[in-house]
DNA sequence: GTCTATACGATGATAGAC
DNA sequence: GTCTATCATCGTATAGAC
């Protein structure tokens, strides 16, 4: 339940992307929506058509913050290594998994291109953000030349949305913590 | 609608698996089960105590024969950088995704330990036998032996789990494949 | 073992009063 | 803008006949 100078639709966004987070878009019912944002019915449809539409609101949202956090990060300080270490080391509420990342998993996000495409798009630009820093790094010899920016940019992605599934797996970060510590290994220059 | 000499059981049991992969536990309802595998709502509630005990023996068999296949790859011929290739290149329906890892997602599977275990074991499982494909490359000289085994384990299943999860926020293998080429090159010898 | 009947709460949405 | 009916359908399960 929000109460800080919310809107109400801001309130309802907000309640849905932690839903969305933690259940995902088959398992959040407007009902619970309602009730976490302390809200009625007529509200929510007056503001939004519906449920796809309020999720929209809220994966866009998401997916907007999250694009955020990581730029924040990537465009810090650093070498180019460095910057990709701060990346994959930031803090995260490991075992709550990706928000962006866990839609993919739910059929009628992937299934709806409109619902699909702020996921995409994030996803899309953390990635071409990473290839900037390896071809950065391979100009100043960091990374080895013959590597493909684009793959290893693919590679730093993919560990980190993989690591959240072996961590839920295991009901433990470790196994985040241990695949990160290896992609370093893997990518640490000299 | 399977028919080919299955008893009643095992068609509820496929039926399951079909819709767990596809639509997870949350999205899977008994009415689609019973309709998928051509059963009436008696014979689910004979054989089996409700819907998380079937969920139960579908997520059993499931894992089961994902750690069958990896095993597969992994104990065939070459040398431990030559598996674990085979292991990463191996066919898969990238579009799909994993119907084990898929589960880690599904709030009500990851709070029952029941249903959580047999997801854990495999991914365990695999974790294992390809650590000890690293050890046994180091041994060789094939991995560089500064390399900790159960870090470039998990950095390996993380790779495919989260390429899943890039393929489909894409909507394409693409960015699997590109994950894997990145990682193969990072291990690849010489 | 399998079927039909029945039950009750949840889901997702509409209508209309205030 | 928000609230309270109201609605048809689905989700999950039980009971009891055959």
């Amino acid at each position: 339940m929000y109460s800080r100078g919310m809107s109400t639709a801001d309130r309802l966004v907000e309640a849905t992307r932690e839903l969305l987070w933690e259940r995902g878009y088959v398992g959040t019912s407007p009902r619970a929506i309602l009730e976490r944002a302390g809200a009625g019915q007529g509200s929510m449809y007056h503001h939004f058509r519906g449920k796809p539409d309020l999720a929209l609101a809220a994966i866009r949202r998401t997916a907007e913050a999250l694009l955020a956090q990581a730029d924040e990060v990537l465009s810090g300080p650093g070498s180019p290594y460095e910057r990709i270490e701060a990346y994959l080391r930031r803090e995260r509420d490991v075992l709550r998994g990706c928000p962006v990342g866990r839609l993919t998993m739910d059929p009628d996000v992937v299934a709806d291109d409109a619902l699909r495409a702020p996921v995409d798009a994030a996803i899309a630009r953390i990635r071409e953000r990473i290839a900037g820093l390896v071809e950065e790094g391979k100009a100043q010899g960091q990374f080895a030349a013959g590597l493909d920016a684009g793959e290893i940019a693919a590679l730093i992605v993919a560990t980190v949305q993989g690591g959240y599934v072996l961590a839920r797996a295991s009901g433990s970060p470790e196994a985040f913590d241990a695949g990160v510590r290896g992609l370093l290994a893997l990518l640490r220059p000299e």
